[in-house]
DNA sequence: CATCAAGATTCCTATCATTGGAAGGTCAAT
DNA sequence: ATTGACCTTCCAATGATAGGAATCTTGATG
């Protein structure tokens, strides 16, 4: 099965199949005499795998160790959840982070005419310069 | 003022002011005879501006957008509160998405025994490569 | 005044996951 | 044989930020 059909089948782009490749999260692809990569059920596995570990917003580093952990399988599921645990914990802290970033703007909104006036309470909260009422942000450490 | 007094005074790094400046997000600098960059009061402001705004979430499109408004002493309370709303929207759906994927994190971990033995749902859920149970997810617009 | 460290300048690099395109080779069907 | 769809590699760009190198300026001290 060469790469479209591979990402028709898994829903992962062919660019991100090679790129995958590339940064070896994936284990090299054999190839055809013309040098076509070619996948088999397993790797479409690795794929659909990796994409619905993507979509609950697993970083790379971590969907690297998912894979080796699902790869062997003895190993203990606590080491899995350890890291779904951790991840848990990190989109906890990112949606109340947001959410105050969301409340904080709900309410300047809210106490903003939205009329033909300039006078705008959002603008003067943006003003002042303050610290953000949360606090100062972490790093963002990845996308989702 | 020079950059780094002005970064100090304002908490945006130098990097990010030359950046900003690269930009045309901020007006080029005026610059002393030794081609040092120069700060006013008003440019502090709008540094401040800027950082409020990231803090909050806002993108550097949006900032500009806002910025212009800032600007502009006669423009209508409405506008400035369309793009605050709009990006609460947005907000809120991004809370949403998270929430969603660590509820069904939540609950994978919850179901896996976390212990020796090799049996894990959350492998097992991974390996079905369904579709998120949040629907596809949108591009990200940003970081904040 | 000479010197030296701190701090300014520009330019280049990297991040992370993803997308886009160009140039060129291959396959399948007509 | 031609055509069009598909594959290959390589290069560039995204957005916001950080790091570093090379070079120049400033300000303080001996």
């Amino acid at each position: 099965m060469n790469i479209g059909k591979a990402s028709k089948a898994t829903g992962v782009s062919a660019k991100m199949i090679r790129y995958y490749d590339e940064i070896g999260l994936v284990r090299p692809a054999s190839r055809t005499g013309s040098n076509y990569r070619e996948y088999d059920a397993r790797e479409l596995n690795e794929l659909r795998f990796i994409k619905r570990a993507r979509s609950l917003g697993f970083s790379m580093a971590e969907i690297e160790q998912l894979l080796s952990l699902w790869r062997d399988r003895g190993r203990p599921s606590r080491e899995v959840k350890a890291i779904a645990d951790k991840h848990v914990a990190d989109l906890d802290a990112r949606v109340a982070e947001m959410k105050a970033m969301a409340d904080t703007l709900r309410h300047l909104s809210h106490c903003c005419a939205g009329d033909d006036r300039p006078d705008c309470p959002i603008l003067a909260d943006l003003t002042l310069g303050k610290e953000p009422t949360t606090g100062k942000l972490p790093k963002r450490r990845r996308d989702y």
